[in-house]
DNA sequence: ATAGGGAAGTAACAAAGGTTACAGATGGGA
DNA sequence: TCCCATCTGTAACCTTTGTTACTTCCCTAT
């Protein structure tokens, strides 16, 4: 069996599940950068997640993006399950923060799994549950929070998903994912820097003492 | 075997499974404006709208509403759901718009039919499904649209769910839910006035050609 | 070394939406 | 009938965010 799937879903699958996502299963590395899903795209595989980041965007009728979240290590994308459940297109784009390893099962098992093993139920009700939850959190921000609030946020995020203080993005990369321009952005930094929370510096921004 | 359950869930569950709803479930009926679901509340049962309309909000941390979707007849809340699986506090206040009938469902009952009836999980994952659509779409109007835009897209969606071009409530309370202030919702709705739109009346207001 | 291009800083202005204040309209109950 | 609470209209003003325009800085390829 791929040590891959044994160390990251040894513990939620039973052993007779995982033995058939290793047989039934494509794994696969994807460097940086790579679209893994575009708006309107009907989805053939689910993809469990091994390693890395992937951000997940929503597009408005200009083609302008917004950041709704980023998946992780055990992660897995609802909206995968969706287009895969409804037969229909996919409503998002999906591409890879940084490189990434995923384990790609072709949807037909999807079904089978469903009736057979509780672990695979729960594994997708659970991951239905947690990106619910990530749009909501999306939604509060953009809702509730004025926009220096939520460049706060997105930093903070940025610097948990890649585990690092240092933000390797440029005013104009923020600005896509918060959906705002790259004025805004550059002039709230230079706010968040006087107030010490930040050091600005070409193409990387280094975090300091946020909470 | 209720005729309630019949008419509306019949065609999409297999006979055994509308059996074991008709014995498990409470039949309910309430009132217009009662409170279905708190914020942090624990769920004890599942509910399977047939008829009214539920509307689903979300708080801010001044206690301020947004509202995030209706349901409809045939309609669950995946919120529900995903309290019940994760045993986790509700995220989301929902309330009766109407009066409504329900069909209230057990929890434990939801996981033993997931491995038993294929009508069953289909019909949670297409609830995940629509309500997660319903999120985005929400989202889309806050993050892309402008106040006037949102207002519309309001009142057309308050004109369907209740099926009635009047829509009866106050600019206060409409102000509420799109989480602005009253006199925002004066203005605009002023100009939709205006443009040949809309009719104002105290209390109530009429759409003419709304497209 | 230097030209050129992307990145960032900043000023000035515009637009949208939130806030405060107050006046007038309306309708239900004493 | 009249009083009062609620609802609506509107003006004036402020804050936040978006836009335009221009400058400066820095890196890299020639």
């Amino acid at each position: 069996m791929r040590q891959e799937l044994k160390e990251n879903y040894g513990p939620i699958f039973e052993e007779a599940l995982l033995k058939e996502i290793d047989q039934a299963a494509i794994f696969k590395e994807i460097p940086e950068g790579t679209k893994l899903m575009e708006i309107g795209d009907y989805i053939k595989s689910m993809s469990l997640l091994v390693s890395g980041v992937i951000k997940v965007l929503r597009e408005d009728d200009n083609g302008d993006e917004l950041l709704l979240y980023f998946l992780e290590n055990g992660d897995t994308c609802a909206m995968t399950l969706n287009c895969c459940m409804a037969q229909a297109q996919s409503e998002i784009r999906a591409i890879a923060e940084t490189d990434a390893k995923l384990i790609m099962v072709p949807i037909q098992k999807m079904e089978e799994w469903m009736a057979k093993y509780r672990s695979w139920r729960n594994f997708v009700l659970q991951s239905y549950n947690d990106r619910m939850y990530e749009l909501l959190e999306t939604l509060d921000s953009i809702a509730f929070f004025n926009m220096d609030q939520r460049l706060l946020k997105y930093l903070n995020e940025k610097a948990r998903v890649t585990n690092s203080k240092n933000i390797r993005s440029t005013h104009q990369e923020i600005a896509y994912e918060l959906h705002t321009s790259r004025v805004v952005v550059s002039r709230l930094l230079k706010k968040l820097e006087n107030m010490g929370k930040i050091v600005l510096n070409r193409n990387h921004i280094e975090l300091l003492d946020l909470d």
